[in-house]
DNA sequence: CATTTCTATTCAATATATAGACAATGTTTG
DNA sequence: CAAACATTGTCTATATATTGAATAGAAATG
């Protein structure tokens, strides 16, 4: 099955090796021959790829039972979304910088390429460069370290002239389209908080608030997206009428508007005191006077938010209206 | 038959075939041999191509009973609310009219509950909605007969006042999302001609520009999508480099841009007299002389834009540069 | 009579399966 | 240290399956 290979990230080679090598899998066969994989399998699947990229090496691990291989995972990898490397395991900690370069390496060239099919306009090709670069990254690695570079850079590229409207907007609903196909298999969480994510009027490209509604689901927050370019009144509207807790704002380009430090203070206005603003993008920084003025908090990158979320639907497990 | 295959984006061709080697569907036969398909025939036809769609092998699931196939659709393609309901009482063909309006009255129902979630800003609800629809209205049902109408009510609500900006961007990212979900997930076809979508600069709707890229996938053109609002000649831009034959716009709103008629000759001066360019969307007929000056053809909807593409396919199979 | 549908058959493009080889790396041994 | 060996992802070659699309002739439709 493609299912299997789209799913687990592994070239279908490699899953019939590690099927004839080590009894990894033992899929079902059709009267024809063919694999057909179940739902537990691909989990299966994706465990052993966890664990590879983490540094085990399949040949030991590739017998193991499910259950000992979830154990295993608790212990190398701990709770996925804890940033701390725990090098105590027996193999890691000798290059764990050696592995960086390498991994930083890899994003480099994946980057390159992306770019490089951006200029040409190959939807196609970009599209197959960020699945080939979701096998290594990872989901949260895609995002926040190939595609939030990635689009920072076209906007650069495109801010300087080097890049055409045309190839700015062909990467910008491609990338889109990856992130909304991906971003699809986290569940909607019904109980977590709400955020509404968009951009402030003036602010024409959309794609760092669209990552930011990937980190924020990811991180079990309940979004409302509303794209790109809303003036505060609308804002606000949108924040009172879905109950959200918090808001964030994306901004890029412009970076000099000199009309975008009123509008974030009449947004607090409207919005009264308790709310959580977040902003960020390429050119957060630029206002950050105004941003500071306004009682909006700048946060430096994906990351950041990720961590600020996670904590913040600690702290509030429920959202108040 | 021409009615099953327009309500479920399949060719007759397969339709057959999956009757005949899988036993997919199996309708009762007029006196003289003819198919009679109900309702429940073409609800099962449609979860069929969803999932085929989503990357089951036909073969697989073909003689799956309706009940498992409902199973594996919430698995796979992960409907928390459930499908459609399908219509057991086996009411074959019994009246055209009212079978007719029967599904106009669905149709409506479908709308009302989405413009309702539209106005309440409930993205879920939004997306619960559309997939309810899906397996009964299919494929093509349900971009030519809801999503079309519904962006194009949604335009008008906003355009009077009636909705929000807010209102209006949250349904339309929805839209959007649950497009390229569902719908849009076709393999591109290498080989066939390539056609670029837009909307010409001030047209800030992309959504139309979005089905249409739908249609014209399924159509087996390979389609550059652009997204909203460029300037005549980054499209052009865009058409040379793709080595396009076909360009497809999307003119909503504004309906009275004053500079679009320029534009558009600005468009076919740059482009030449060889490219086939087209028109679509809610406010393109307001501009019926400008397109017929610049010998932009103008079409009434996706219906005919499919028509349109496959009739120029058939005659011209190899795109030229 | 033009159009559509039906059956049956064929075609071509992908996908998948098996077996084996290979390169890069790391490990063990002499 | 060098040679031999083991591990593992990747690649090739070849055969078979799958499946959408095409073709041709007969029957039905309007």
């Amino acid at each position: 099955m493609k299912i299997v290979s789209q799913r687990t990230g592994l070239s279908p080679h490699v899953v019939r090796a590690w099927e004839k090598r080590y009894g990894a899998v033992e899929p079902n066969r059709s009267g024809t021959n063919r694999r057909l994989y179940s739902e537990s399998d691909i989990a299966r699947l994706n465990l052993l790829h966890a664990l590879t990229r983490a540094g085990h090496s399949i040949g030991q691990i590739g017998t193991l039972s499910t259950a000992q291989l979830q154990e295993l995972t608790k212990k190398t990898i701990g709770n996925e979304n804890g940033l701390g490397h725990f090098p105590d395991g027996d193999q890691l900690e000798r290059d764990e910088a050696a592995w960086d370069d390498e991994m930083n390496g890899a994003i480099d060239q994946h980057l390159a390429a992306a770019l490089d099919a951006c200029r040409r306009m190959d939807q196609a090709k970009l599209e197959a460069v960020l699945s080939r670069a979701i096998v290594r990254l990872g989901y949260s690695g895609i995002i926040e370290r190939l595609a939030g570079p990635l689009i920072t850079t076209i906007g650069e590229e495109w801010h300087e002239g080097n890049m055409t409207v045309a190839q700015e907007h062909a990467a910008t609903v491609t990338i889109r389209a990856f992130i909304e196909k991906h971003v699809r298999q986290y569940p909607i969480s019904h109980g977590g908080p709400t955020i509404v994510i968009t951009t402030p009027a003036g602010q024409i490209h959309e794609l760092g608030a669209f990552l930011a509604t990937a980190v924020a689901k990811k991180a079990g927050w309940n979004v409302v997206y509303l794209g790109a370019s809303l003036p505060a009144a609308e804002i606000v509207g949108a924040v009172v009428q879905s109950g959200a807790s918090a808001l964030a704002l994306s901004i890029s380009y412009p970076a000099d508007d000199p009309d975008l430090p009123m509008e974030l203070l009449t947004l607090r206005q409207l919005a009264g005191d308790d709310l959580n603003v977040f902003a960020g993008g390429r050119s957060a920084h630029a206002y950050a006077r105004a941003l500071q003025e306004s009682n909006i908090a700048l946060i430096a990158d994906l990351g950041s938010l990720r961590q600020k979320l996670l904590s913040l639907r600690g702290h509030q497990p429920t959202p108040s209206a």
